[in-house]
DNA sequence: AAAAAAATTGAACAGTGTTCAATTTTATTC
DNA sequence: GAATAAAATTGAACACTGTTCAATTTTTTT
């Protein structure tokens, strides 16, 4: 841990407490005792922990971007959806602790205004189903197709925060997978249904 | 504040705490100070404040189901759906603060299980739904038509959870009434199209 | 009026995030 | 290399959480 990567030290330490030991565990004071410094080191790399959680989770959105990156598209676009939306659930459930805490920021951070660094990683996660999803679309109007994709993005994302929870528990024997694979394929012919109209 | 409905109490003070501060205002100290009493007394009526909030919870729970339930259905089912999903948003658009309680709990409680009382009032909710979107799907399978369903209602209530924050502020003006309308009746409409192949 | 039961209190405990004067370490200058 | 200046680190302290529980007050019963 020499001096010119701490941030990059603190910010593995947190992931790694998120990941052993759910979100709740990353407080200033258990960040500082897993990496052998004071809270006082953390609070000279980050403003407060709301900028920390931040950096943690600029890392798991470029993360999961890579994860989507380097899935292979399919020849049918629909097929290459479907892909990205398998490797995104896969990407939720396989890292449900820092998924978590990426949502519960976006619902904490109410209030406040999320900065721009933060909105550009949501953004290029999206950027890549678009080209897949302007296949598929290629006829409808850019305004609405842009609207179209949108709300697809929020759906899956949102209801990827109750792929973290045991929520769904209580609604019976209902498979993660299958629910995000319904909403895809119901939403994505719905859209092709209604354009013929 | 007599003896016999100082719950009640409570839960009305809370509430309103809620609505005129936020979430985060709903603290077991403000609470007693707000209720003239000391924390002792809240701790007496409820094992915690975890459980405060699904005393909470479950009001605005029943509240939007009276909300839901008011609305008179139309002879078409299609619009009886739009119908309540326009209930649906204004409900949590005019309710912000308790639904952002409601749903931040729902996360929270990631590890624990909900009691039946709870997941009851979830599930009411979602029956008021049911005979339109029966008379919609009367054709498909009862089993696929349950969670075809349940998925309706779970991408609409995660989604809700980003109508309380300025999560869509970062994705240029998008109407949040026009989210909603568009999840469901591409949805809608791609359960139509999907049941037809 | 006395005794018993029940409800209420609020100081105290173990946690949070956060601050900042004092200390230690590092870099610079002579 | 020693003295000085700058920078980084420390951890006790502050204000806030949820929660507990012996002591007090109130209510009920006898």
């Amino acid at each position: 841990m020499t001096k010119d990567n701490i941030r990059e030290y603190l910010i593995a330490k947190g992931r790694q407490l998120v990941v052993e030991n759910g979100a709740d565990f990353l407080t200033a004071r258990k960040l500082a005792e897993a990496s052998g410094c004071s809270v006082g080191t953390i609070y000279n790399q980050f403003a407060n922990m709301d900028n920390f959680i931040m950096a943690e989770n600029l890392q798991t959105l470029e993360a999961l971007k890579n994860h989507l990156t380097a899935l292979l598209p399919d020849s049918n676009a629909y097929k290459t959806l479907n892909r990205y939306l398998d490797g995104f659930v896969r990407f939720v459930l396989g890292n449900k602790n820092l998924w978590f805490l990426l949502y519960n920021f976006h619902l904490q951070a109410s209030m406040r205004k999320l900065p721009r660094v933060y909105l550009r990683a949501m953004i290029e996660v999206i950027e890549v189903w678009k080209p897949a999803f302007e296949s598929v679309f290629a006829s409808i109007r850019p305004r609405e197709r842009r609207l179209s994709m949108q709300v697809l993005w929020l759906s899956l994302f949102s209801v990827s925060s109750l792929l973290t929870t045991p929520v769904l528990d209580g609604m019976g024997n209902v498979n993660k997978k299958t629910i995000c694979k319904l909403l895809l394929n119901a939403y994505l012919a719905g859209l092709t249904a209604l354009k013929k109209d």
